[in-house]
RNA sequence: CGGGGUGUAGCGUAGCCCGGUAUCGCGCCACAUUUGGGAUGUGGAGGUCGUAGGUUCGAAUCCUGCCACCCCGACCA
């Protein structure tokens, strides 16, 4: 059964739609471009939080939560953070229907609020409109908070997973009394979320800076990680923003400074969402459906009995009970497949489609040989290996797995990375290969801007590892001292 | 918001040009035989043909309006 699941993004919709997650549609166009993640889906993204949520803890922060209606004239306090955001927006403009008369539901023309509610497209405004309240001396700093929420930007066009209209994410708001405290804050989550990236989910990420161009609606610097899918474009899987004072000098923020002046708080922000598990798949999945590194597989290792009585089932029953408690020691985590209304084959098949790395197949004849039949899901191999130290051999091979996932996404973008020196070179390779294209850049939006227009490649960043390098602009032949990424992205 | 396309059972579709109450596959239900890679046979259930109107003895089919979705573009995590 071909599903054209293959690295092409196009597909996967389809796929997602029959198997692993749905994007339901509701008829009403207002919420077009939302998705349902259904609940193996949301195990994978409840893994996420957990992992994530887990780190941000040991660097010191802690969760709070914040409105999801911001008032519309917070939005105007601060200029870029309007104009970048503002085309994006759901209004909350009513707060009561009525019945019209007729047995209509209608908006109540009467009930309009005095102002307008945005739904939050991210919470920077809000929060520091509330960190005014809590920051009153440098012994209040620094403020280390995250919020778990879902978002609304009001796209043009969606994409399930890589742009939805709504979408779940954390974003982490800091607040420092100094400059460098905070870009050095900016700088550890970013490696926060590429460690988390390429240990975790197995994706190798470049980390970098943005253009100024490219930066996020009110930032002074934009920290990212990039990371490349299996169709050679590029994705932006989180970012860290330097925010400067322009929060602080908008909301008006101040604290008083050990040496006893009023100066203007300096902030961060930083995110991810559930574009990771769109990253996730595209990264990793093949033919036979996705592929999850061990470390964030909710079910790590499936057990599917094969019997013809009572008998022989009893039996692995048996066997299974104390292989489990064995994995779990080990913090494993199992899923024994008993039902008795699918054949072994169909379980094979469906836990490959929802990417369970490891499967124990056991059956009579296992029994008497005091053998299983263990199969990986990356390479799709299988062997016959003794039930003797069974649980340590398993512990052993998810860790072989996870290595192995991400050298093969290594592998593959080392390969889709290429130094080019001309125009021409350069867009060959996009409409080639595609990938990640180094090159030499004058520094100048115009530049950037005429190459998308041209191309459509944008430059991904300004990789942070970048050595100095004189060369020439590819485009316009100016003086370059440093190569930059471009790509098509998502 | 511009350009293109599509709406028929849970999913995927045929039928539309040339009007006569809907085809096939998957899935679902029952029984039997099966069970080490997505089983087979037999029987069965399931349809406002996107929606509103028009033409007609009769509309999935022809005409008009509306709605929704998909793809491409501009925009974006």
């Amino acid at each position: 059964m071909s599903k054209g699941i293959t690295s092409r993004a196009e597909d996967y919709s389809q796929w997602y739609n029959e198997l692993v997650i749905k994007a339901d549609l509701a008829e009403n166009s207002a919420v077009r471009g939302c998705m349902v993640i259904k609940p193996y889906g949301y195990a994978i993204w409840e893994r996420m939080q957990a992992i994530l949520d887990k780190r941000f803890k040991e660097t010191g922060h802690s969760n709070a939560y914040f409105p999801l209606f911001i008032p519309k004239s917070f939005f105007s306090k601060e200029a870029a953070h309007v104009e970048g955001f503002a085309t994006e927006c759901a209004v909350v403009t009513h707060y009561r229907l009525k019945n019209d008369g007729t047995g209509k539901i209608v908006v109540d023309e009467e009930a309009k609020l005095e102002e307008e509610l945005i739904v939050r497209p991210t919470s920077e405004t809000i929060i520091w409109n509330t960190y005014r309240g809590w920051i009153e001396s440098y012994r209040d700093l620094p403020i280390l908070v995250n919020q778990w929420a879902n978002v609304v930007r009001w796209e043009m066009r969606t994409r399930l997973f890589l742009r939805t209209a709504e979408f779940l994410w954390q974003e982490g708001h800091t607040a420092h009394a100094t400059k460098e405290e905070a870009i050095a804050e900016t700088e550890r989550m970013l490696d926060v979320y590429a460690e988390f990236a390429e240990n975790i989910l197995a994706v190798p990420v470049v980390r970098g800076r943005k253009t100024e161009n490219e930066r996020f609606a009110g930032a002074l610097d934009t920290y990212c990680i990039e990371a490349l899918m299996q169709d050679g474009k590029a994705l932006q899987a989180g970012t860290s923003h330097f925010l400067g004072q322009n929060f602080a000098k908008a909301f008006d923020v101040k604290f008083t400074s050990k040496e006893g002046k009023l100066e203007h708080v300096w902030a961060t922000s930083w995110g991810v969402s559930t574009r990771l598990m769109g990253a996730l798949i595209m990264a990793h999945s093949d033919d036979q459906g996705l592929v999850l590194p061990p470390k964030l597989a909710p079910i790590q290792v499936v057990i599917v009995p094969i019997f013809k009585t009572e008998e022989e089932k009893a039996q692995i029953d048996g066997f299974v009970n104390q292989l489990t408690n064995e994995l779990k020691v080990k913090d494993i985590s199992v899923k024994y497949d008993d039902r008795d209304t699918q054949r072994p084959g169909f379980k094979f098949a469906e836990w490959e489609l929802k990417g369970v790395p490891v499967r124990v197949a056991v059956g009579a004849r296992d029994m008497q040989n005091g053998t299983v039949e263990l199969a990986r899901r990356d390479t799709q191999t299988k062997e016959t290996v003794a039930q003797d130290g069974l649980a340590g051999t398993i512990a052993q091979l998810l860790d072989t797995i996870q290595e192995n996932i991400y050298q093969k996404a290594l592998n593959f973008r080392t390969s889709h990375f290429t130094e080019v020196n001309s125009y021409d070179e350069f867009k060959e390779v996009l409409e080639g290969k595609g990938g990640f294209i180094s090159c030499h850049w004058d520094g100048t939006t115009e530049t950037e801007k005429r190459v998308k227009e041209e191309t459509k490649a944008t430059i991904r960043c300004i990789p942070l590892d970048a050595k100095e390098e004189e060369g020439v602009c590819i485009f316009t032949g100016k003086p370059s001292n440093r190569r930059v990424l471009f790509a098509k992205a998502y």
